[in-house]
Order: structure tokens, then C-alpha cells, then sequence
DNA sequence: GTGAAAGCGCTAACAA
DNA sequence: TTGTTAGCGCTTTCAC
């Protein structure tokens, strides 16, 4: 293995001025400069990040927890994230958040990861669990739209990215109630007790639209609640049993409304023309489905990007902040006029 | 920050036992251990991975290569590592493989990660970056499939998975024959001169059963060469404006099958009843689409568990080996008999 | 069976 | 502007 050592004595310099060269950090004289950069090349010389990183106390490394990578929502996040991370010369390291949370949190720690991302979906840390990795040095940017994340929120301080539905959930109220619809069910996928943005979104629209309110329409997930496409299929099935009449199914994300389609077609339900679809977060899975899914179009990529962004402010020291994005509502086949066949495509 | 140290001290042993302790690298008493735990827990101690890493020379760190988080077969395969890796301690590093491969190279030499495993999709390193990385002591184990992963291969020893798609695609073309098909196309979604398994089985069928061999059957794809639904979509299109007889569409993947009933669709053709689609790798999405898709099994999340498994293998200093996995053909409503309306669901 | 001590390769404060 | 040096926290011989 090369070392800085062997640099410096083919350039000879000092192994500081090495390091000073390769970091920017100090000014060092352009032709001391080319001359280490020449020889830096020769010797394919690569400097250890362990050894960088136990001197620095620094790992240039975060971690991105998911619930999983099934839905591509992830992924998409993931290399948003991954895609301002390598510039900057980071790395982003996967946490699946099964099992013990406390496993995964000591992975964390003893990985001294700079930071982590978490977006608001099925893990809840204790204050307890949280502060123990803030004071370990862990920054952390959460995605806000749970109750999960207001409990991080209010534990630790922390970045917070944000996605406001509201004009979304609107435009599609708005085009339902056009379309004379009145009983509009949500698929939430997850604890009947979790508030959540979107399925909050849909309450309060319900309320203030003076639509069906049964509380039947507001159907929860069943344990572990995952929120994939066969949660969709077998929530839309326990729906159809009890309240047949409904005429248009909202799901939590697009997974699920794809699950319900096919809940519908087994049912012998046509959609739009029997019941509307409408999904969240514009997989493009949801344009080749058939029909194409109404959606609402989620900046996933951006949302990784940004977060990225949090956390390599908040290394720099900055103050932490809350970023908001507002993501708007797609039109496409599966939603159409209540009881009605026209049909309008994409 | 508690160092080993600390326990040390309050423990009354020297630091160097609090290691054997934890890593049970030498024997050490059951009531001094027992007490070096209490003590550990006690006051939170969780071990620098970098001092560690630093002095053993492994970063219980390994890299997983993927062209993308978009197909969510990468992300079932990412799991399955996941899930075999945090079991030992060690975690998954997502590398995309964008941009300059020399950059992702470089990341993976500077952070020491102990291995990297590398699917046979759209990525090809030289000879002299596999040699680079394997003299710094990276441990590879390769996706086998493709003229890639051939060529990495022959550049590196490593340990090899590969899917062996034989007995599937037997079994697709026995049902097509049965079926009445003659005229069936593949859609490759890779550049026309690279050598991949998948059609490399599909032209050798081709043959073997004497179907229509028509050049024009075997779509490739375009530049950047991706293999995501959006490619399945142009492909299917372009090929239906050259050979609209075909009877059949064997996809890459399932994602680009997907993109295939949509061009289908929108050219007014009946799947099943018109043209067959036939995909490959049964993506749970496989199951939701309109008609099911008929698809071979590939298991992801038992590649990504294996791949995980020889790596740690190599870490041990155990003989590289190759493992081959057998998938099965999966038939569902989108594959029927050919210009025929009988519809097998699922 | 337990401990002392010499690194691992780098950063950063300080000296020159 | 460049070099010297003291750690960073752990692993791993090698003595005791």
C-alpha cells in the first residue's frame, strides 16, 4: 500500500505538504504543487479514509434509513442523495430499518457516520435513541410528514424537508367534486393511529368538501404495514366489501393505488368508469399502468438532493432549516366522472 | 466520546482486554469478561470503527455496484446483501455507476472497502482498474451474465453468481410452439454487439425451435442504454413498425415488458389475444399489471444473500467459487396462444 | 490469562 | 511557505 510517506519522499516534500496539497487546505507554491500532483498520479497514490477519518473525526460518510428499496420511491430518493454526495466526496450507506432499532443505531455510531437522512415512513427512534447519536456527533435531516417525524422533530434538532400536499389534495378534490363524486376512500396502509400528511390531507378536504366521512372510507393498514402494492390489493378488497359504493379510492402512494387496481379489475370493476384511482408520488410505473394512473407528482430525486444538501450544511455548521416543496397533481386516465365512462386519457 | 480507555479504567483491566473481550479474539476469564460487558453497557461504549478499521486493515464495508435504483430489482438484491451484512456487521454502500468509472474506483480504494459486488448491468471496467482495485486489497464478486462480466472475469480472480436461464426460457418456448407462435421478438434493451444471457438463450431457442430469425426480431436498445420501463415502450414501438406481424414480445426485464404493454395498448393490440408479452425477472409488479405478466422468477433477494456470502467467503480466505442459481418460468394472462382469445389468467 | 507498547496513515497545531 | 510532531482509538504481537 502507498502511502503519504512514499509520496513525499519520490516528490521530496514533507508528508504535511502532501496532505496540504491533496486538501486544499493550506497554501502551497503552484510548482511544489504540480510536482506532488505529478507524482501523486504515478504512484496511483489513494490516501486511507480510515486513517483520514480517525485523525479528522470526520468519515465523509452518511447513512439514508428506508423501510425498503421495494418501492422504487426509494431508490429514486437514494440516487438523489448519492448524486450530490459524490461530488462533494461522500458516500451514502444504505440502513434498512428492520429489526432492532438499537442494531442499527449502533452501526451508526460506531461507523461515525457525519449524518443521516430519514424520511418519515415506519421507524420511530425514542428521544432517548436519537439524543444518544446527536451526542455522538450524528446530524440529522428528517423528512417531516408523520407523526414519527414530529416526535424526532421535537427530540433533536435537526433539518427538516417537507412536502406540502395541500394544493395537490386540493386540485384533486376540486376535480372529483366536478366530477361528482361524494364518496371518496383512503387507503392509508399504516396504523390506524399515525397521523400523516397525506392521509390528514384527505380528512380534512373530506370535511371541508362535505363528502361521505364514514370512517369505513378511511381504511387502515394490517400489521407489519408495508405500504407495497399487495397492501394496496388487500385494502382496496376489505374496502370494496364494506362500502361497494365508493367512487373514487385515494391511496397513500402509487404501490398501493396499482394493488387496487387490480383489487378492482378481480372484482369486475371497471376503472375510471366504475371507480376513480388516484395514487401519490408518480412512479413511472403509474404512467404504464392501465389505465394510466392519476397521481400526484412527488420530486423524489429533489428530495434526495436536497436532503443531501441539509446535511452537508449542517456539517459546515450552518443553521438547520426547513425546506418545503409542493408537488402538483397529475391527471391521467384512471380518474374520471363519477358513474360515467367519459374517459380522459393521461 | 468513551474510548476503550475509559472502560478500561472503570473496569480495572487494560484496554487491551476490553478487545479480546469484544471480539473474543483470546480467551479471557467469564468473570472478567462479564464484568468488562457490564461495564460496557453501562456506559455506552461502542467502538470506533475507523481507529478499528485503521489498525486491522478491514472496513467491514463493502460496495454494492448497481446501474440504478429505478429498476426495483436492484433494490431486492441490495436487501438481500443488507439483510446477510448487518448479521456480521458489516454494511452496504451503494455505488451508482454514473459518471467517470475511475471516479466511483477511486471512492472504492479510498474508503477500503473490503469487497464489491458488481451486477453484470451496463457497466464494464478495464483489465487495469479491476487489477487496481484487487492489489489494494478489494475482493470482487461478479454478477455473471454478460460479455462484462466475462471480461472481468478473465481480467480478476473472484467469485461468480450467475443465473442460469436455460430451463426458463426451455420452458417459454416450449409453451410459444404449443402455442402456435413463430414470430417472436426479443427486446435487449443493450447495445446490439454485447453478448447477455438472456438473449443469447432467446436466439439460441430461436434456432433450436425453428422460429422466424429475422434480425428485425431482435431489438436493441438506444443510447445511454437503459433497460427501464420508458425503454420497453420505444423499443416495443419501433419494433411494431417494422415486424407488426410478431406475435410474441420477450423482454429484458419485467420494467421494459411493462413499457411493452403500453406501446401495445396504444397501438390498439389485445395482449393477450394480439401479441404475447412475456418479461423476466418477476418484479412483484409483474403480478399487478393488466394482463399478469408472464415473467421468469429470478431471485433477487437470494442473489443479493449470496453474493454476500461469497464475499465474506473471500474475506476468510476461502477458495473463490461460483454459484448458479435456476430460476423458473412463471406463466400468467399475458402469454396465451397466438392471434387466439383464449386467456389463461394467471 | 493479562498487559505494555508499537504501530496503522492521516490531520492539524505549532515551529521554523 | 514548508516541515515537525503529537495525537486520533484501535489491533496485535510479544512479554510477563
Amino acid at each position: 500500500m502507498i502511502t503519504r510517506r512514499e509520496v513525499a519522499e519520490k516528490a521530496g516534500v514533507s508528508p504535511a505538504t502532501i496532505s496540504n496539497v491533496m486538501n486544499g487546505s493550506k497554501y502551497v507554491s503552484p510548482d511544489l504543487a504540480e510536482k506532488v500532483e505529478r507524482v501523486i498520479s504515478e504512484l496511483g497514490y489513494v490516501p486511507n479514509r480510515a486513517a483520514r477519518s480517525l485523525a479528522s473525526r470526520r468519515t465523509e460518510q452518511v447513512g439514508f434509513i428506508v423501510p425498503t428499496l421495494a418501492n422504487p420511491y426509494f431508490g429514486d430518493v437514494a440516487e438523489g442523495m448519492e448524486e450530490v454526495a459524490r461530488d462533494q466526496g461522500y458516500v451514502v450507506t444504505l440502513i434498512t430499518a428492520e429489526g432492532e432499532a438499537d442494531r442499527y443505531i449502533s452501526r451508526i455510531i460506531e461507523r461515525q457516520m457525519d449524518g443521516v437522512f430519514m424520511t418519515d415512513f415506519g421507524f420511530n427512534f425514542t428521544g432517548k435513541q436519537l439524543e444518544h447519536m446527536r451526542s455522538r456527533g450524528v446530524r440529522f435531516v428528517v423528512g417531516e410528514g408523520s407523526s414519527y417525524s414530529a416526535e424526532t422533530y421535537r427530540s433533536v434538532p435537526c433539518s427538516r424537508i417537507s412536502i406540502d400536499y395541500s394544493g395537490a389534495v386540493l386540485r384533486l378534490f376540486t376535480l372529483l367534486r366536478e366530477g361528482g363524486h361524494r364518496r371518496i376512500a383512503f387507503l392509508s396502509g399504516n396504523k390506524p393511529e399515525i397521523s400523516e400528511v397525506r392521509k390528514d390531507e384527505y380528512s380534512r378536504r373530506v370535511r371541508e368538501f362535505g363528502f361521505d366521512d364514514d370512517p369505513a372510507l378511511l381504511v387502515s393498514g394490517e400489521p407489519p404495514f408495508s405500504t407495497l402494492a399487495q397492501d394496496g390489493y388487500r385494502d382496496a378488497r376489505k374496502l370494496l366489501s364494506v362500502r361497494p359504493d365508493t367512487t373514487a379510492i385515494f391511496a397513500l402512494n402509487d404501490l398501493m393505488a396499482i394493488g387496487a387496481l387490480r383489487a378492482l379489475r378481480e372484482a369486475g370493476l371497471r376503472v375510471p368508469e366504475d371507480v376513480s384511482v388516484i395514487g401519490c408520488d408518480n412512479l413511472y410505473l403509474s404512467e404504464t399502468t392501465w389505465p394510466p394512473l392519476a397521481t400526484i407528482d412527488t420530486p423524489k430525486r429533489q428530495v434526495g438532493r436536497i436532503a443531501m444538501e441539509l446535511l452537508l450544511e449542517a456539517f459546515r455548521g450552518e443553521d438547520f432549516r426547513r425546506v418545503e416543496v409542493h408537488p402538483e397533481f397529475v391527471l391521467r386516465g384512471s380518474l374520471s366522472r363519477a358513474r360515467d365512462t367519459l374517459l380522459r386519457n393521461r
